[in-house]
DNA sequence: TCTTAAATATGATTTTTATCATATTTTTGT
DNA sequence: ACAAAAATATGATAAAAATCATATTTAAGA
């Protein structure tokens, strides 16, 4: 379903949402800890994921990770596709290379309709409302 | 979601209940090729399902393996827990290990219904069922 | 009973994913 | 300018998943 990086990459991103800000930036080791992730792998995450613009940094003294007002408003599904690509989701459940409503894969008719709403979901909940969700204390964020 | 070897096993599965029964039995090379999975890695999978009695087989001269109609009422869930192991599906979105209605991670509100429903139907959906679906030409099971 | 054709057992290799290590660049405060 | 503290780039290592190879066991047919 998700890589691990993936899941390492959202549970970062919504440490970030929780914990920083433009005047208030976090560095990788101040992360890493929380969220029980090796430094070093987290790192490499969050690198690639500032790369790609969906979290911000910057470097030297005083520098570190965080999420400007923008970064909030990407989509879950937008992390995911940085870290693990973009086409892992949409592929077949049995990874025929054909398979369609016209055409579909014996679970596709059983099976579609919850993935696709999974996936709809993913791309329609932003960085910021799932945030929310644990500062109501609706959600929970440990280890 | 489902591991590259679940997917092959399912196919392998599909194909058997489709084309053999006690007295035709089919030898690896012969379901391999139609399936496209190398033939002895879907060898391999096949002795696993054989010795947790998911399929069943002979070996020696016009050997091969086949399905009873015992093996046919198993669920396609079965397969994917011979072959990945039973708790690979249930485990928590973001790998929390601890996640539950009680105690829920932030994805688990949106997400779990969908994934939940997607495990009953591997759980309810026979190795026959499926079968069905492709004779009657509802399904599809190319390359 | 012997030969042949099949699954089975076992383990080696390759590829992918996850993890670790380190030298370089950039920024801030002095 | 300089020193320190941070991200960044790069690549090495380890672990897991997928793939390949082969010797052994079993069953059928002559």
């Amino acid at each position: 379903m998700l890589s691990k990086s993936s899941k390492y990459a959202i549970k970062a991103v919504l440490f970030l949402a929780l914990n920083s800000n433009d005047k208030k930036k976090v560095m990788v080791k101040d992360i890493s800890e929380p969220i029980n992730v090796p430094q070093a792998y987290i790192a490499k995450l969050l690198q690639e994921l500032s790369r790609q613009n969906i979290i911000s940094s910057s470097r030297g003294f005083k520098g570190g990770f965080y999420l400007s007002d923008n970064n909030r408003k990407q989509s879950i599904m937008s992390i995911v596709n940085v870290i693990d690509g973009e086409k892992n989701f949409n592929s077949c459940m049995l990874s025929l290379n054909e398979c369609d409503e016209d055409k579909p894969c014996p679970l596709h008719k059983s099976l579609y309709p919850f993935k696709s709403s999974i996936i709809r979901n993913l791309e329609s909940i932003s960085i910021k409302d799932l945030a929310l969700e644990v500062e109501l204390g609706n959600a929970f964020l440990p280890l």
